[in-house]
Order: C-alpha cells, then structure tokens, then sequence
DNA sequence: TGTATCCGATACATAGATGTATCGTAAGGT
DNA sequence: ACCTTACGATACATCTATGTATCGGATACA
C-alpha cells in the first residue's frame, strides 16, 4: 500500500496504478481521464504515457493484478486454514468462510472497483472470459475446503460443493454490494451479509 | 417499443429514453455522448437540448422508468398467478419463481443497463437509496407470493419469506450477469442460472 | 567529478463533446 | 389561407481530453 518515492521505472507504474485503482472505482474508467489518475499519483501526464500505452492497458493491467491477490489471497487463506488443523470437530464452519470471505478487498472502493470491473467484463466477451475464469479459481479454492471440511467428516452438504461454492460467492457478492449501496462502511462492510451468508451456509449444510 | 414517428413533444422524448437504453447499455453512461444518443434516435442535438436539460436528467428518468416497469411487472405477475388459481396442490414452485423473474428485463441488453444502473446506485447515495427502495418492492412482492403459497399449505420455508425472497433476488441477478458474460443469448439467458435458482429453491423449501 | 542515460515535466497540436443561440419549418388555431 | 407557436436542425464558441514531441534534470556509472 505506501509506495516508496524514490523515482525507479516500476515505483512509478506501481504508484500509477495504485491511484488508477482509487480513481477507476470512483468515478469509473470511462468517468476517469489520464489527467485524474495522474494526479492522484502525484505525476503528470508525461509520466503516464511514458510507463502505458493507453487507459486502457492501464486498467487491463489493474484488473490483471487485481485477480491474481484476490486469487492467491483466498488459495492462501484456505491452505492455510487446512494446515492449521482448523478443521476440527465442533469447528464453525460459518466462521471460516467469513474468514475466507473478508479477503476479496471488501471495502468500499474494492467493491466499487470490482464492480467497474465486472460491467467491463460484461461488454467485452474477451475480457469477460478472463473475469469468469479468475471467478472460476476462486470458486475451486472454497469448493476445496469444503470438501476437506466433508472428507474430515464434520459435516454434510445437500448440494455438491462445487455449486454451494458459487452460490456462496454470489450470495456474498450481492450482499457487499448492496452494504456499499447503504452507505455501510468500511468496518460494517466487512461483515455485511454475515447473518444472509450464515444463514445461507445453515441451507447447504445437511442438518 | 415500437413509437411512432410523428412530431410530438412526448414521442421526442420517448424515443431518446428509448435510444438512451440501448446506448447506455453498450457503452455505459459516461460512454454515451449525447450525440450518441440522438443519432441512434434519429435526432440531433438540437431535439435533446430542447427536451431534456443534461444526460444525467435523462439517465434518472429512465433509471426511474425502468424501475417503475420492473416492479409493476413483477407485482402484476405475482397478482395474476395469485387470482390464477396457480397455487393448487403439488404446483411447481420452482416453476413459479421463474416465471416471476423471467419478466426482469433478462435480455442482454436489459442486464447490461441493469448494471449501469446499479453502479450508478454504487456511486451516488441518494440514487443508491432509490434503488435499494425499488428492489424492496420487488422483494415484497415475491415475498407476497412466497407467503401465499405457505398459506395455502403447500409447502413450508426452513427460513423467513423475506429472507427466502433477497436471496432469490441476489441470485437471480447473479446468475443472469454471468450468463451475459458467457455470452449467452437472449434466449438462453431467459433460462440461465434456472439450475441453481431451482437448487436454491429446494434448498429453501422445509423437505 | 564528469558524462551518458533514463524518466518525467512541459508545451503544443488535434479531436471530440458540450451547451447555447439562431434559424427554418411543420403543425394548429382562427 | 394566414399567422402564431412550437419543435428540431444548424452553426458556433468553449472546454476538456488525448497523444506526441521536446526539454530539463536526476541518477548511475566510470
């Protein structure tokens, strides 16, 4: 997050990116001129178009790395609560997906962020493809402790994991989504349909 | 849909709301110049500026528009298969809700401006709180239905309608988006997620 | 310390969008 | 049929964003 100002190549592009991230969730990438991003970034636009050829391939760029934490931010979490001998009788299984959950960058810009993301991944087939198989390894990663928290015999599902999975990851989309839209904050949002998702989870689970 | 082409100030306007959905889907509110708009309606600025006072007036008009169509839509269904005599012993519930969601504008297009609308609501407070408002009464009325075919004693719900009703909500949008993002037509996405909107389904209803 | 290189700032040319002011014309009333 | 009014087209002035070409200075290396 604090980016050193030394003046290297990559602390450049890493610091424009990171304003592009502020700036593209709140006022949008169409919203967002090259001038805003620069700005917020403390440069001109000089320094843009010698690091990006354009807007574009900056928020290309940002969304690429913004799956890849979100990604490996979940895959981490869950092999680390399956080394961690979570797993084990009387465990809360509502617990640990929050836990899981509370990682996908759920404060208000990240959701703001994610959600300008996702209406570009809907006008363009492409990109809507990489969007969809970013959301594709998130969705492997919960299936995954799922099952281990199934195979450890703690509990049973009335649906394959794989599907309670991706309900999950609407479910929990919808619900920060909407928190954002309250005005939630960044501390609320970050339980914000805990009580739906809880509840959600009560339905998967065979009682 | 189809407006006739007469030289009235309400058909103006009419057709320009009617070209501002389509050009606001496609390439999104800031996307969309004002131009854009008025060639796809077949009139120059000129028809805009003497009808609507900024893009972001005609974008509230028609974000209310829609809403008011969405919701009248989906209350006058539920109504209608209420009187229908639809909620007999060993009905579909499953078949029931989709009929209700069908109505939700679930084309491409209406799944697009959907979005737009809904980052809009991300965006600005005030507009947020509209929206959220417009899907209560959504919600209200599924919820209707929802208790209506419990009060026949046609099945019971393992949670309360309202929740049981957000849910469905939540997920039905869902689904749709990425159905869109598939790349699905209007035809199949009139259908998407009717799977996991059916697994739900089950999962709600006590066995 | 001197020098070459890299990187970001500045300046400029261009394009596109906005909003307004004015003009021409079609419709409606008498 | 004439006149008035209303509506949309056209033309214009302004503003903002973009991209490039050039310049200045800091950094690294000898």
């Amino acid at each position: 997050m604090s980016i050193p100002v030394t003046r290297s190549r990559e602390n450049t592009r890493a610091r424009l990116l990171e304003a592009a991230a502020q700036v593209f969730a709140e006022v949008g990438l169409d919203g967002a001129s090259v001038e805003a991003v620069c700005e917020r970034a403390g440069f001109t636009r000089g320094a843009f178009y010698s690091n990006f050829e354009s807007k574009d391939e900056l928020f290309l760029m940002l969304a690429g790395s913004v799956a890849e934490v979100r990604v490996s931010a979940v895959r981490a979490r869950v092999d680390e609560l399956a080394a961690d001998g979570a797993l084990v009788a009387g465990c809360d299984p509502i617990g640990l997906l929050q836990q899981i959950m509370e990682l996908g960058g759920d404060d208000r810009l990240g959701v703001m962020l994610m959600s300008e993301i996702r209406i570009r991944a809907l006008r363009d087939a492409q990109f809507g493809e990489a969007y969809l198989a970013q959301e594709r390894e998130m969705v492997a990663s919960i299936e995954q402790i799922i099952d281990d928290i199934i195979s450890a015999g703690l509990l049973r599902l009335r649906l394959p994991a794989e599907t309670a999975a991706r309900m999950l990851m609407i479910m929990w989309e919808g619900m920060t989504v909407r928190g954002a839209m309250a005005g939630e904050d960044d501390a609320q949002l970050r339980h914000s349909g805990g009580e739906e998702l809880g509840q959600l989870v009560q339905l998967l689970i065979e009682s």
